[in-house]
Order: structure tokens, then C-alpha cells, then sequence
RNA sequence: GCCCGGAUGGCGGAACUGGUAGACGCGUCAGACUCAAAAUCUGGUAUUCGCAAGGAUGUGCAGGUUCGAUUCCUGUUCCGGGCACCA
């Protein structure tokens, strides 16, 4: 009986299917476990073998904790509302609707075809009005909170509007803000005011931004999705442009997001990152006297982290953008400032980016005075200091700062030296080991202490404080764009209201034009009956990024048709936290830093017992192409073999890997492939004609894709499944070579083989196992076990093929103990474990059965195969007890002829035992 | 420039807490079965000296700690990723 390995997979996912066995109920004495996928843009390229790993892992670790006894939640959806789609709809004119669902279900076909275990009754799909009413409810809960930095916690606005009645202003743990007023000025403001200083408070607010602009895509983009001053889709410029835009208030979340990376389990990369993107930086805030010819700015703060350098301050710098400008700048001054100014505003990202060694600044004729000693300090303009970071001013310390210096330099602003010999004029010292010198009060101190000590002084003098400055800013969250959630927002004489949650979902209404309106507004511009659909009443035209609908799926997932709630707060407490999370590391940053606040808001509003959404975060790696190159000489067509090419003046092209068995081409298939190479000849060597290769990524233009259903259809699914966990570690980028496959192939024969020969069929009987094959199967079990639980998969996957080599080695049929062989192969070969449990006659699916426990007492092992060292290098092994101790050991082994030969009769100076280890004879 | 991660046979990789480097698989070589091929099975396969027994070398490179280092420390090269005038 024959491995017909395409037979049984069809038939199997066909039963799975029917009998629903993936579905996931939401009670169960079971303990829970949620094993989640990032879920994909349904893209319409379909997936290649890349895409799979992360699924085909997180499969294996669902149907393991199955087996294990867990209610395991293990559901898929789509990410189905983003820009490809809207782009497609332009260039093609199929609606985002319709091409998007194609995309889908060419999708599911494929995830089907590999045989995962998903709960598909629970399929979201970001796209749809039932799901994003709920992500436009969650945006109202932004809307509807300000962030108490007391608490440090989102509380409601009616809470807010009770404080401004008592407080006024000035209400405890609020964030600064322009405004200020009495109780009773409050309640005297019309609702318009009001509503206006509210904004400045919401978690989700609207606000004049400087955002990226990328006229060719007529929208605006996010800061991750511009890459060096182009736009990450089609590489248009990105400029700054300031426009009325939604945003998300995470910089007030900045602190727990940086404080819950020490609860969760992501690699440390990826927590790395995410403190970079934070980018919190601990200093100072300093108030410096400001002497200028007008006299209407008293003083200015600058935002420094070393506050011990005071001294050492030659001049300010204030970002060209800062309103203080205007107020300081002398008469003299007037022209080359104004010119200035002008210059940087002509200047984008990009220039500012692209040009960092010329140095430009302009003098604004006004004067700083430092607190301390009284110096004048000039104050200067330059478009390295940014209006958005810190208070967009700084206090520039050459002698320790490398811009400062240059700058310094470039405009001959004396230096002043306050490290002494750590100084060498040449370049500046960021050290904070240096002695101060020249530091009034600090001087003599270690510049790391002075930070504290000129921090204390500050504050005591009260011209400052300690404070704390991330590099993260708030969210942009509105997109000129048409396939994605509407903003639940209605203009009232242009104030914005939330709508009535009783109204939502606000449907994204129908149209085909999806061309942006033209004045920096998106294509829901165009749709002027639904934009202005009452008297005095408008809509937003703008609609949310994808990153909306991705911030929350994984709750969804827990009472995915509920249409009264978000979900059941039964469901979300039963499910709790995602236990494990796989994904590409692309998404390091946006999603998971926006899935962390949405969750970390819906805590402190009650609606979540967690404040982390996923407890481990794994990371799998790409799958590289291995392309396959041929070599063309010049003006010929004829192909010269790898190992030839440097004797001829030859082109590198690439050449489809399918026609390549390993490095050798298949000439034949080659003059096929395309009618150019017809008539191609060939100059080989040693008759073979060898391609040269490289590791790239997977693109069509490479030739150097492999579909998975290609390979399933030839190989199997299970094969196809062991052969990607086989490749290396998760987490590591591989290249994928399709020669590897075989072994795993073989392996899964071999396995067949064990219950049924090809000649004599049934070969599997009932007898009694000894304990050479309980052995055998414990210790790989137990191997199997701790591998798959840290993940190590291709471990796993290794040591069932030494398994299934032992026990054929062993001509070991018996039932008892090939069954529990099959329970443990099921995460990673389902269809062919549950073919081979049924043919063993048992009933119903073997995912019901128990996980096999391992019987230590095979395991235990009473000597051991010691190895032998003579000065650490490995001489020989002796097998010595288990239970032996040093004294006796050592009389072994130095009575043992190898040891006596190095010894060349003279005695070791000691002999290093390890029990159980090794034995290390010194001489 | 700064911050993270990595480098092991012809190839993918293993060695989990400092203790037999190269598990497992691919490839390759030899053999068995076969008219032949495929499939399958058996054995060898880091490099090097040697008929062999056995020895020397060997985890990017240079040092160090240790009885013993792929593993720890210092420096360095290359590759991958992140951030980038962030005060």
C-alpha cells in the first residue's frame, strides 16, 4: 500500500471541514491559549513559499497546545482596506469592493490547499461595515477621552469639562496647553470656544499639522511609510505641508509604552526599536533672558539633556520656524533673517535630509543671557534645529557637541573650553567623564554628577526644571484617500461632533471615481450630497489608514458577529491577552505600537482586564529567493558556463530557477523558455552547463519564485509543511531551495513504511513494545516536546527523522508505540497522522487524542560513554557508571591505555571530573 | 554616524546552562537490487599528513580569561536590520 500522499490530504481537509473540528468554542473548562497570525493584505500577487512560514509555525504550536489539552483560538482574517486596492481601482477601474474580495478568495484558496487549522466561523475582514462600526466606535472612545498625567490614564471628557467648572485652566495632570481661564470663564465661553479647547485634550483630536505630503499620490502619508523623503509606494517626493488633520494623543502614552516592553515577551530587537521610535530623552528644561531691540520676548526655554555643560554655552539656536523669530530679531538682522527663513521653507525633508555636511544659520541680532554668569549669548536661526522636537530652541555647547562645533566653526563663534584637556580644539568631546572647568558652581565636578547637581540648581533658582522628552509624536490619522473606515464625525457649523453611536456604522458610500478632489482633499470630496448632507452640517472627507482597522482585530476575533459590542466582555475576559503572536518584523513599529495604545485606552476605559495585547511576539524571517544566473556573451547568443565566464566578455541574466537542477540547466528547457534563446548555444564545462547563483529576494523579475501549491501539488502538504519548519530556525531569513525537499519526503515515506509496505501492505501488528523501542521513542518524544515549546522547530522536525530512522532500524510495527508516534506528528504532518490513526483503527480525529506523556523510567540510563581529555583535547572514551564518584573515576581512567600512552608515565598534576560531563586529565 | 543582530563542512543547519564541534537533511562518492532506469537499501564524506594505526589543523580575524571557549571578555572585518541634524 502506497503513500498516495495527494489522496489522503484531499480527503482529510474535506472531513476536517464537514465536521468542523477547527471551531473554537467560547466556554470551556479547557484552559484557553490564543495562538495568532498577523493577518494578511489580501494582495493580488497571491502568496509564494514565503508567505506560509509564520502560518505554518503558529499551526503547528495551536494543534500541539490542542493535543496538550488547551481551547486553543486560532482564527485568520484580512487586512482588506489599504491603498493597492484604491490604486488598482484607478489604474483598472474595478471597484476596491470587488477586486478585494477576488484577492480573498484566491487567498483562502491557497491557505486551504496548505491545510491549517483556522477557525474560519470567525474570519474578519476590515472592510466590512460590520467590523468597522467598531473601529469607528473605538475612534469615539479617543474622541471621548483626554489622558489624566496623574493617573496616567485616558478618562473621559465629561470628567475633563467637571474640572475646567471647578479648576479652570488650571486642572491637575493636565498637559500644557495656549489656554487659560477661570471656572467662571469656562462656563461663560460659547459652545464653539468650548469645544475648540477640548480638542486640545482629546486622545483622538483634530489639529493643523505639519504632515507629509506627497503631491503625485495627492495624500498624505505616514512617517513609516516615507522612506528617505519618497513615498514608500512609488517613490514620489514627500514634502511638509500643514493641513487640519486627525490625530492619535500616543506621545501621552509614550511612558507605559516604553514601561509595558518589560512585561512582554518580543525579542530584543524588537523592544530596541520600539525604544527607538519613542526615543525618550531625559534633561532639562531652561529658561534663558532674552535682550533684543523690540524687548516683547522676555525669555526663552531650550530643551537640553546636558544641563551640566551650561557653561560651556556659546550661543542659541532657535529653529527658523519658531514664532519667537519674528519678536527678536533686530533691524540690522531683518533682511538676512527673512531670507533665511525663506530659504527653509523652500528646502523639504528631503534637501534637509540629503545635505547634512553644509552648514547654514543666520544671526537674529538678539542676545541670551546665561543665568549663571550673566555672559551674553548670541542667538542664531538654523534649519538643524527642529520647531517640533524639545521647545525647537537649544543651547549649543561646542566644545561637547559635534553640530554645535561645525557650526561654531563655520561662523567663528568663539569656543569655550569647560573640559580641559578632554577638549582638544580640533573636534568637539561629547564625554560626561570629564572634570568641569570654567563651570562657576560646578567646577571640579565629574560632568555625570554635575547633570543632578545643575538640575537641583535650576529648579531651586526656578529657572527650569527636570524634564523628559520623546522623540515620538502624536499619530496622524487621517488619509485623503477612499477605500477605508469614514470618520463617525459630523461638522456642525464647522465644529466637530462625535455621531450617535446608535447611527454607526457610517457606510462608506458607494462611488467610482476614486481620484483624489484636487485641493489636497481625498476622493469623498467629490461626493458632494453625502459630504454636505444637511444645512450647515458636513462630513470629513478624509478617511482612516489601514492601521485602524489592524489595531483591534485580535478582540474581534474573540466574538467576531457580535453587532451589539465590540465584543462580549465575557468573550474578552475568557480570551484574554493574544498568548502568542507571529509575524514579519516589518510591522516592528505602526501596528504594534498602535495596537498597544488602542488596548492600553480600552483598559483604562474599563472594556479590557489587560493592558498588553499580546503577551509573546515572534518574529519569523523571509524566505529568500536563490536565484540562478546565465552568463551571455556579448553581442552573441551564445552562453558560456559559470566557471568559463571570465574568459569572455559576458551579461549576467537571470534565468527562470525551475529550469535549473541545482546549478545545472536544463539546456533544452532553456532554448524553450523564451523564443529569444531559440537557437542559443551553449560553450560548457565538463559537458554541463552551470549557473551561477545568488540569495535575493523572492520577485517575479527574478524568475526566482516558488508558488506553494506548485510544490504541494508535486510533494504534498505535509512534506511541504516539514520542509519549511526543516529550512532553519524561525526567526532567521533563509533562502528557500527546493533540492532540500527530497529528505523530508523520504522521511515521510520511511514513516509510511513502518505501518505499510509497498509488496506486503499491512505491516503493523499488535505486539508488545521492549524497552529498546520504548527507549527509543521516550527520548525523541521527550526532544520533540521541548523543541516544539521553545519553538525550534526544525529541531522538532530532525529529531522525528531520527525517531523514524531508530525504530526502522529497530523493524519496530508495533501499534502502541507508532501511536503515540502519530499524536506528537500531528501539529507538524496532520494529514498523514490522522491517515495512519484511522487505518490503526481508531476513531474520530486523532487532534482529540491526548498528547503521549513521557514514561521516564526507559529513560534512565546507569553508565555513560565518558569522554576522555588530556589538557582539554579529547583523547579517547571510556564508559564509566553513572553512579561512579571522582576517586574511583579517576582510577579508571588513568589505569586506561590511551591516558597512560599521553601520560608517558608521568602523574597528572589533577584530573578534572564533571558527573555526568567529562573527565579532563592535567598533566 | 548611532543602536541591535549575525558569521560553524560543498549547501541548509545542530551543539539549549563553558564540557565529545559538524546532529538531521541535501549534495557527492562507493556498493547492493535491476537487462536498464527510477525507487529503495548499505557504507564513506570538515581540511590535511599517513597504507594503516594514529597525528596535526579547524566555528570570520587578532588577542584574553579558563583545566577546558562555537559559547564569556576586549579589539577588528564583513553581512543583515533599525534610527538618523532629536539637542
Amino acid at each position: 500500500m502506497e503513500y498516495k500522499f495527494r489522496d489522503i490530504e484531499k480527503k482529510w481537509q474535506q472531513q476536517w471541514k464537514e465536521k468542523k473540528v477547527y471551531s473554537v468554542p467560547n466556554d470551556s473548562p479547557k484552559p484557553k491559549y490564543y495562538v495568532l497570525d498577523m493577518f494578511p493584505y489580501p494582495s493580488g500577487a497571491g502568496l509564494h513559499v514565503g508567505h506560509p512560514l509564520g502560518y505554518i509555525a503558529s499551526d503547528i504550536y495551536a494543534r500541539y497546545k490542542r493535543l496538550k489539552g488547551f481551547n486553543v483560538l486560532h482564527p485568520m482574517g484580512y487586512d482588506a482596506f489599504g491603498l493597492p486596492a484604491e490604486q488598482y481601482a484607478i489604474e483598472h477601474g474595478i471597484h476596491p469592493a470587488v477586486s478585494t474580495e477576488n484577492n480573498i478568495n484566491t487567498f483562502r484558496k491557497q491557505l486551504d490547499n496548505i491545510g491549517f487549522c483556522f477557525d474560519w466561523d470567525r474570519e474578519v475582514r476590515t472592510c466590512e461595515p460590520s467590523y468597522y462600526k467598531w473601529t469607528q466606535w473605538i475612534f469615539l472612545q479617543l474622541f471621548d477621552s483626554w489622558f489624566n498625567r496623574i493617573t496616567q490614564k485616558a478618562e473621559r471628557i465629561t470628567q475633563l469639562i467637571k474640572l475646567f467648572e471647578t479648576h479652570g485652566s488650571d486642572v491637575p495632570g493636565i498637559q500644557r496647553s495656549a489656554f487659560s481661564f477661570t471656572p467662571a470663564e469656562w462656563k461663560s465661553f460659547d459652545e464653539a470656544t468650548q469645544q475648540e479647547i477640548l480638542m486640545q485634550y482629546r486622545l483622538a483630536y483634530l489639529a493643523y499639522t505639519d504632515v507629509n505630503w506627497c503631491e503625485a499620490l495627492g495624500t498624505v502619508l505616514a512617517n513609516d511609510e516615507v522612506i528617505n523623503g519618497l513615498s514608500y509606494r512609488g517613490g514620489f517626493p514627500v514634502v511638509k505641508k500643514k493641513m487640519r488633520q486627525w490625530s492619535l494623543r500616543i506621545t501621552e502614552y509614550a511612558e507605559r509604552l516604553l514601561k509595558g516592553l518589560d512585561e512582554i515577551d518580543f525579542s530584543d530587537s524588537m523592544k530596541e526599536i520600539q525604544r527607538n521610535w519613542i526615543g525618550k530623552s531625559v534633561g532639562a528644561e531652561i529658561d534663558f533672558a532674552v535682550s533684543s531691540e523690540q524687548d516683547v520676548i522676555k525669555s526663552m526655554r531650550v530643551f537640553t539633556t546636558r544641563p551640566d555643560t551650561i557653561f560651556g554655552v556659546d550661543f542659541m539656536v532657535v529653529a527658523p520656524e519658531h514664532e519667537m523669530v519674528k519678536s527678536i530679531t533686530s533691524s540690522a538682522q531683518q533682511k538676512e533673517v527673512d531670507d533665511y527663513v525663506q530659504y527653509v521653507l523652500t528646502r523639504s525633508e528631503v534637501d534637509r535630509m540629503a545635505e547634512v555636511k553644509k552648514i547654514t544659520g543666520c544671526f537674529t541680532g538678539a542676545y541670551a543671557v546665561n543665568p549663571f554668569d550673566g555672559r551674553k549669548i548670541p542667538i542664531w536661526i538654523s534649519e538643524y534645529v527642529l520647531a517640533g522636537y524639545g521647545t525647537g530652541a537649544i543651547m549649543a555647547v561646542p566644545c561637547g557637541d559635534e553640530r554645535d562645533f561645525k557650526f561654531a566653526k563655520h561662523f567663528n563663534i568663539p569656543i569655550t573650553n569647560i573640559i580641559g584637556e578632554y577638549y582638544n580644539g580640533e573636534e568637539a568631546n561629547a564625554t560626561k567623564d570629564a572634570i568641569l572647568q570654567n563651570s562657576g558652581f560646578l567646577n571640579g565636578m565629574v560632568m555625570r554628577e554635575a547633570i543632578d547637581s545643575a538640575i537641583a540648581k535650576i529648579e531651586a533658582d526656578g529657572i527650569g526644571k527636570r524634564q523628559v522628552n520623546y522623540k515620538m509624536r502624536d499619530a496622524g490619522w487621517s488619509r485623503q484617500r477612499y477605500w477605508g473606515e469614514p470618520f463617525p464625525i459630523v461638522y456642525k457649523n464647522g465644529v466637530p461632533y462625535a455621531m450617535d453611536e446608535k447611527e454607526l456604522p457610517l457606510v462608506l458610500p458607494p462611488s467610482n471615481d476614486f481620484k483624489p478632489a484636487g485641493n489636497g482633499e481625498g476622493p469623498l470630496a467629490n461626493l458632494k450630497d453625502w459630504i454636505f448632507f444637511a444645512a450647515n452640517e458636513n462630513r470629513d472627507s478624509n478617511t482612516m489608514p489601514t492601521h485602524a482597522g489592524a489595531a483591534w482585530y485580535f478582540l474581534r476575533y474573540t466574538d467576531p458577529h457580535n453587532d451589539k459590542a465590540f465584543a462580549d466582555k465575557k468573550a474578552l475576559d475568557y480570551w484574554g491577552q493574544v498568548d502568542v503572536y507571529i509575524g514579519g518584523s516589518e510591522h516592528a513599529v505602526a501596528h504594534l505600537l498602535y495596537s498597544r495604545l488602542w488596548v492600553k485606552v480600552l483598559h483604562d476605559l474599563g472594556y479590557l482586564n489587560f493592558d498588553e495585547p499580546f503577551k509573546k511576539l515572534i518574529n519569523q524571517g523571509k524566505i529568500t529567493g536563490d536565484s540562478r544566473f546565465v552568463y551571455r556573451v556579448r553581442g552573441t547568443n551564445k552562453f558560456v558556463s559559470h566557471g568559463l565566464k571570465s574568459q569572455y566578455d559576458a551579461d549576467a541574466l537571470h534565468v527562470d530557477v525551475n529550469i535549473v537542477n541545482g546549478t545545472e540547466l536544463d539546456t533544452a528547457a532553456f532554448k524553450k523558455w523564451k523564443p529569444d534563446f531559440a537557437d542559443a548555444e551553449f560553450i560548457l564545462e565538463d559537458g554541463k552547463y552551470i549557473c551561477g547563483t545568488a540569495i535575493e529576494k523572492m520577485s517575479k523579475s527574478y524568475f526566482n519564485v516558488i508558488n506553494p501549491d506548485d510544490v504541494v501539488e508535486k510533494y504534498g502538504v505535509d512534506t511541504f509543511r516539514m520542509y519549511e519548519m526543516f529550512l532553519g530556525p524561525l526567526e532567521a531569513s533563509k533562502p528557500w531551495d527546493i533540492k532540500g525537499i527530497e529528505g523530508v519526503h523520504r522521511f515521510l515515506k520511511k514513516l509510511w513504511r513502518l505501518f505499510y509496505d509497498d509488496l506486503k501492505g499491512k505491516v503493523w501488528n499488535e505486539d508488545k513494545a521492549n524497552d529498546a523501542e520504548w527507549k527509543a521513542l521516550y527520548k525523541g518524544l521527550k526532544k520533540i516536546e521541548e523543541d516544539t515549546d521553545r519553538f525550534s522547530f526544525n529541531t522538532g522536525v530532525s529529531t522525528f527523522m531520527i525517531l523514524v530512522n531508530e525504530l526502522s532500524d529497530l523493524k519496530c510495527h508495533k501499534k502502541e508505540v507508532l501511536e503515540k508516534l502519530l499524536i506528537a506528528l500531528t501539529p507538524y504532518a496532520p494529514h498523514i497522522a490522522e491517515e495512519l490513526w484511522s487505518l490503526l483503527g481508531n476513531s474520530g480525529t486523532v487532534l482529540d487524542a491526548a498528547y503521549p506523556a513521557i514514561e521516564t523510567k526507559y529513560l534512565i540510563e546507569s553508565s555513560k560513554e565518558y569522554p576522555i581529555s588530556i589538557n582539554g583535547k579529547m583523547r579517547t572514551t571510556i564508559n564509566i557508571a553513572l553512579d561512579a564518584a571522582q576517586p574511583e573515576v579517576e582510577q579508571i581512567v588513568l589505569t586506561n591505555d590511551v591516558v597512560q600512552k599521553w601520560l608517558e608515565g608521568k602523574a597528572p598534576k589533577k584530573i578534572i571530573f564533571v558527573k555526568g560531563k567529562m573527565v579532563n586529565v592535567v598533566m
